[in-house]
DNA sequence: CTAATAGTGTCTATTAGACAGTATGTT
DNA sequence: AACATACTGTCTAATAGACACTATTAG
């Protein structure tokens, strides 16, 4: 057929002709979460925190998931997952990164579903109102051996782990070969996903001021160095942190006092705009 | 409605009650061409070449595009890349990455479309058929002036460029922020596919083997010189460059002979499986 | 005083950048 | 011989890693 004109193509255009699918979105929220040690010497301990919710419908019944949804059909792409973080913890302008497409054609078993997942990174002390009683805070430690990872997840009153193999099979592929050997308490393909965010992470954590999103207004380098330490997986060397994030922060006049140790200055961003 | 079991709540699903939609897959096809130059002694120019489409029908009739297609529905994701570019080159298991998502409501203005990008990386030496008519391989140089990138294609017989600005407004997306201030002759949002994609190339080139996807078996460490050149758009110094690219390659015993000038020892990747 | 974290000075090892020099083909 | 590229040696600058040391609080 040959049509004279864009309006007269468009007229005659028939999405029906293909089979229609469903584009869903998937959201790895992720925070920075303290837990008191008994010593009153010692500062908190640090630790990365994921937000997941618990399904109550098949598929996957009662297991947890990260928080999605249906992207709409007069909705971008990228408002979907903002939409669903405001329902979900009734934050607005936060760090979003999209992460990874996923779309197998049995990765749900409804119907035919692609999902683009994406990363959010909160700072906890900006949460103004109470999660729904279905979601949760899992703290995650993770550990690497050489292509095996396990991840542990612990939200104070379950915990459980998750097994992947990450490999590269062939030099067709980039990094993102993820193959999950352990799994009974996530649903669909949720960790890859958590696996995609944690990788985009620590690589990103190297080049860009990204970490910034999940500290609060005023903090220690202390504490900064700690959620590099969370984030890296490794210890690292205070004087070589020092001379590395110096650039990025501003000292203040403030102190952070009442620990059993010298207090300590806090420090804010130094926003490059 | 509360199911008993999980064969019964999908029975009972209903796809028809979300508004559903299409996607589509692009794929950034980048090579490395050689320009012969006039001066007996003087070795190859190299360029980064990409694979264009002249459409046919509208929407965008008669300008180029990245060579796509609709995912079919019972098709992986990932299947759709590597059936276009079998279709279109006559290659398979060729390097083949995702790049974005991209999703905005009116990006096509047929209906609703999401689209995943790709890039492929090939090496033309090993295509063993001709183009279809309506494709074409056109050399790509790009200039960076701070936020202002202009990207110029040319295949010998026409020529056309584009320009973008990059930029993060604020702190609450990632570096894929690409807004598009000159297109006449390139279709959809396949600019931002493109410097989405170059720029990924010139982040990856550094840690990773990637390059080699895009050379020849056997090659001169000059002409690998070039091609990271070419990629990461500056020039680089010898002795540093073979010190680091040194664990990468194996030597050969082959040599290149013909230039007016010494001769340059054949490497081989060292291909770490 | 002690235990704990805060913060600094400095040496060393490693890596990146620069430049000058030598080597060897073709016409 | 001349030109263009191939290839190497070596100095210097910049950065990363390591370790030892001093400072300061609550209890």
């Amino acid at each position: 057929m040959n049509y004279q004109s864009e309006e007269e193509f468009l007229a005659a255009y028939d999405p029906s002709k293909f089979k229609l699918l469903s584009v869903t979105t998937d959201i790895l929220i992720l925070s920075i979460s303290s837990e008191e040690v008994d010593n009153y010497r010692k500062t908190d301990r640090l630790h990365m925190s994921v937000l997941l919710v618990k399904r109550h419908d098949y598929p996957f019944k009662d297991k947890w998931c990260l928080p999605g949804g249906f992207v709409q059909y007069d909705e971008d792409l990228e408002d979907a997952p903002k939409r669903i973080l405001r329902e979900e913890t009734n934050l607005q302008d936060i760090y979003l990164e999209q992460l990874y497409t996923f779309g197998d054609v049995n990765r749900d078993p409804r119907m035919r579903i692609i999902s683009t997942s994406y990363m959010a990174l909160i700072d906890k002390s900006k949460l103004n109102t109470s999660l729904s009683s279905d979601a949760s805070w899992f703290d995650i430690t993770w550990l690497e051996e050489g292509s095996k990872v396990t991840i542990n997840f612990d939200n104070g009153s379950s915990s459980f782990a998750i097994k992947m193999r990450k490999d590269l099979k062939d030099h067709t592929t980039d990094r993102y070969q993820f193959y999950i050997e352990h799994n009974d308490d996530l649903a669909f393909d949720h960790p890859k996903v958590i696996l995609a965010g944690l990788e985009r992470l620590r690589n990103k954590v190297n080049y860009t001021d990204i970490v910034f999103n999940m500290m609060p207004e005023y903090f220690t380098l202390g504490e900064l160095q700690q959620v590099y330490e969370v984030i890296l997986n490794k210890k690292l060397l205070d004087p070589a942190f020092r001379r590395i994030i110096e650039p990025k922060v501003i000292k203040t006049d403030k102190m952070r006092t009442g620990g059993g140790h010298r207090p300590s200055v806090l420090f804010k961003y130094r926003n490059k705009d």
